[in-house]
DNA sequence: ATGAATATGTACCGATCGGTACAGAAATGG
DNA sequence: CCATTTCTGTACCGATCGGTACATATTCAT
């Protein structure tokens, strides 16, 4: 078997950069030259090893995921409560406004909002986020009910659910502007919900 | 002084058409072919009366915001109660799935998360429909807290900034393909943060 | 050295993008 | 009827869109 001319290029690092401007600018308003410009490779290299946009924007979407849920149980692991867990997720919504200028949101859930159902794999790959996002809450939530934090009463998949859409609905209303500190009191007092 | 050629249709209508492509597309995935199509008027009459596609934007922006205001005013004008009012919003995103096939979630918090501050004049338009948004639901919160419904003690801005956050969140998980069932669970989840 | 395999650079593709120029059509006032 | 004003149809614009063809360059196995 023969090799062939090496790659000049780090394809992991390439799918990051692309990964960055998707989330920057979503799907449609990344042209091929901003991903070209920012994964820092030719037209040609491109396609060889991403076959196409949408390919590649599959790729980004999986790498996204698999980054975001790592970052998230890695959090969870260190915070010394569940509870608290969920409480510095919310208000990471709020400090994203300062880090980020303009802040960026969620990958998925901003694909979730700019291919409203019109492309089946997509969607597919956003349901898939989102399922994995709420199964690191659900554990956030069972480990505080286990702790007494939170009414063991309650179903914790539900509760789960509403961690996703307010973490959503924050992050959605930093990118409509609003301050850091009425985010920082949304988050709190949505934590009020979980009992 | 001379009158000329009438127009051949209805601005507002035309206008109205523009929304709903704008509503279902974004904005960049909105072509000028498909407004036109939608509009049912040719190119000429478009950027006569319109000017170009981002003025159409900010006019349909505006149209889906006072629009939006006078539809919740009346809902809430006709609910047996303010808290009543927030519950039907909240389980409105639901049903908003079954009607709409895909949801088409909000055009401002769409329009937040599509173009992330990268637009001066549109970030001011989404600012201005998510305050009066807000406002709505302040109204509402207010007449509940008068009669009882929820705790007078909370601030009225802050519940119902966390009311339009939980609506968009809502909504973009209903995007994102969330069960019908699993919205009524969290909006009524939703609606216990208020106490 | 040669050939197979893989990667890159350059030139090009048709389609579509948003937008404009301009002639002709339809109304009004004189 | 004519001039003026306004609207519409047609043709066109340069730029960019995502994507492809193909020659050239670089590697390894023989």
């Amino acid at each position: 078997m023969n090799q062939g001319r090496p790659l000049e290029f780090d394809p992991n690092l390439a799918l990051q950069r692309a990964m960055e401007v998707f989330w920057c600018r979503g799907y449609e308003a990344a042209s091929l030259q901003n991903l070209l410009t920012a994964m820092a490779i030719s037209k040609s290299s491109f396609y060889q090893t991403f076959g196409s946009k949408h390919e590649l924007f599959q790729r980004c979407l999986q790498l996204f995921r698999e980054r975001q849920v790592r970052l998230m149980m890695a959090a969870l692991e260190q915070a010394p409560s569940g509870r608290e867990f969920l409480r510095r997720m919310l208000r990471s919504a709020a400090s994203e406004v300062v880090a980020d200028e303009p802040p960026k949101g969620c990958l998925i859930m901003n694909t979730a909002t700019e291919f409203s159902g019109r492309d089946a794999i997509v969607a597919d790959l956003v349901g898939k986020g989102a399922s994995q996002f709420t199964e690191v809450f659900r554990c956030a939530i069972e480990r505080a009910q286990s702790a007494g934090e939170i009414d063991a009463g309650k179903d914790a998949e539900v509760l789960a659910r509403y961690v996703v859409t307010t973490m959503s609905g924050l992050k959605t209303m930093a990118k409509a502007g609003m301050q850091t500190t009425a985010i920082e009191d949304v988050a709190e007092l949505a934590l009020t919900a979980l009992g």
